[in-house]
DNA sequence: TATGAATGAGATTTCATTCAT
DNA sequence: AATGAATGAAATCTCATTCAT
């Protein structure tokens, strides 16, 4: 007759070894991933130890390991939520082809962006560090800009001009848009959001359709 | 009282202790510093280990602790030559007000930092994920980008135009020439140096005098 | 929101990180501080290596600096203990006026100081060496020594004699006393423990009251 | 014709290697020798490091090893100076039998202990850390104190009286002598040469003699 | 004779992960 | 399901000694 203290079971997270987690596992888990993320905003991804993550969790090293195979496990799994996000957004990119068509659509875009950013930000942050070492997250194959940039291109019909190459003008507006987002995330950049949206938009109109 | 029997001193270059190295010694701290910054873009500033370093370097644990107190030590010492790097650079922006004035010293400007990353780029990229770490580097109250940015605030007037702040457009100008520039070294983007120099051009221009 | 699967918590002995043991961490812990006593004793104070000290414990290096932050904290640990016996003997030291007055009570106290240093010899032979390297240890203000002639000096009234300072004869005595009970704990005098008592006995008295 | 700017032999100075010394080399390793007592006294002998002896001697490593086989040798040959001094006080000792037989003889040896100490007294502390490190130090089978107490024991004779151990009253004796010149000498006593002296007299005959 | 750069064995310390409760 | 004590591989750093000049 063993007890089921630990509740019925909730679909969509797993344990390490596959089981499927009761409600309190579940609820565990998400609160180890959640402070996880503003632990690695705080100390960086490389600083951060898994007595960190736990202790902000008010939880154990044990437990970590019930959920999480390795502290790169946890990190990737993150990273995946974010990637997912970040594939959702691309995914909405108006098609751009000319000066005034789709520039409303434009800007709600680069909101989405922001918000995006608002949320997610110390995330990317790790994520980049992560890159920067030139550790491979298990599952993503593209870095946190990759995600963006592939996607972008197919989308964006930047005029063809003189001296004007139409793949590195998509990077380079791309690499602005991403790192102006995460330098004012990260509070490096004092602006209000509206004056960042503006600002982009006006660079990227004038650069693609001067 | 000692004769010089070890060589003469070399200027500018001193052990732990503050001793004036002998042209031996000098040389070892130099290929020390030199080879480190080629063991950091190939494993990545946390991934490095000082054993890393000395092997490359042909060297000894010993040895290295003579002329730098840690790892991060030589690291910062490394980021300094290139923040004075990056200083020099600065002081030779052209001062940049209207549309076709100073536009060849711009492009030759850009081309000079073209030339800076292709150099320094994996240290500028250390610095970076130091700073993404949330590390200190010992001296450097300024980040690789806040070198840069705060330059060229200085020189370039964007001018007022409605929607664009002229701060934030700066920094996203510089953001943008120094993260493609510093993707480009590192492999991600592929392009020539003279697809990259022209396309930052029109872009800037095209922002900043549209 | 934790239970308590790891055992009550045991009162007094702390984790580096402040975290109150449970008993199995108590009892480690102490194991630790107790075969070091024995291998300070064995190797001295600077040839003893953490190594050493887990291996007589049987536990490992990680263990170890779980419950010290350095081999030196773990001494001021021993020091500490033994710190606070030597007050507690000094505190009942009896108020010694004249020729027979409290005689039996000195001797009893003589008794309990070769008691202590029967039990504790190994661990102030290592804090005098520690002394002599010049090291403070950490929150000890005292030394050996001057744990027991600090308090001594107030309870024993030397009669002023011409030719005797009363100061320096307290000193020379009690130097004496901790000396000899030292020596014989390390067994370089071999004299059974009633023939030291009685020969400090007549010394303390004839140079006292003669 | 090989120059010899080394001068003139010098006798009872020895290299390593057995070489006899030239006036210079005896100089330079004379000068290692008096630095090194200074550097331990202030350091204590397990802090002081190679280094530390040869700046303060304003030479370095390479001509240390030069002369010394190594640190040990070095402080053993320091040891020995020291014994040597020692051993010649304990050859003058006086006789002494009775009461005030030999009191003057007695009191002027005390006084030239007590000189012995102030000369010597750092050299005496590291030998005795070295003791309590329990290092053999190559060729001394006893340590300080035991040099002392073996050569007094045959001189004094201390009359037999109920409850004193004549061997145990002599040890205690010196001992007391030896450490309160020592806590003098590290300046742990604040005391004039005379009241020391005179103290001690007091005690010794009190003690001997009551 | 003197120098000081170089060495490497060995010490301390960290921390991701495992395991007994 | 949760705990936290225990582990040990791997990293950093020290310093007596050697060696080339």
């Amino acid at each position: 007759m063993p007890t089921d203290a630990a509740g019925p079971a909730v679909a969509g997270a797993e344990a390490v070894d596959g089981r499927v987690l009761s409600r309190r596992g579940a609820r565990t888990r998400a609160r180890l991933l959640d402070v996880s993320a503003d632990v690695f905003a705080a100390k960086g991804l490389h600083s951060t130890r898994v007595d960190d993550i736990v202790a902000a969790a008010a939880s154990s090293h044990g437990t970590f390991y019930l959920y999480f195979s390795s502290k790169e496990d946890l990190f990737d799994q993150l990273v995946t939520q974010v990637s997912t996000e970040i594939q959702s957004l691309v995914d909405t990119l108006p098609t751009i082809t000319g000066a005034t068509r789709g520039r409303a659509a434009l800007r709600t875009w680069l909101g989405d962006l922001a918000d995006l950013y608002e949320r997610r930000g110390p995330v990317i942050a790790a994520w980049t560090e992560a890159e920067l070492s030139g550790e491979r997250t298990g599952r993503h194959g593209d870095d946190a800009l990759g995600s963006l940039v592939g996607g972008i291109l197919e989308q964006v019909r930047v005029p063809k001009r003189s001296g004007l190459d139409p793949a590195v003008a998509s990077l380079a507006l791309v690499i602005m848009v991403e790192r102006v987002n995460y330098y004012a995330t990260t509070g490096r950049v004092k602006v209000t959001r509206d004056e960042l949206i503006d600002t982009l938009m006006e660079i990227v109109e004038a650069a693609l359709f001067a």
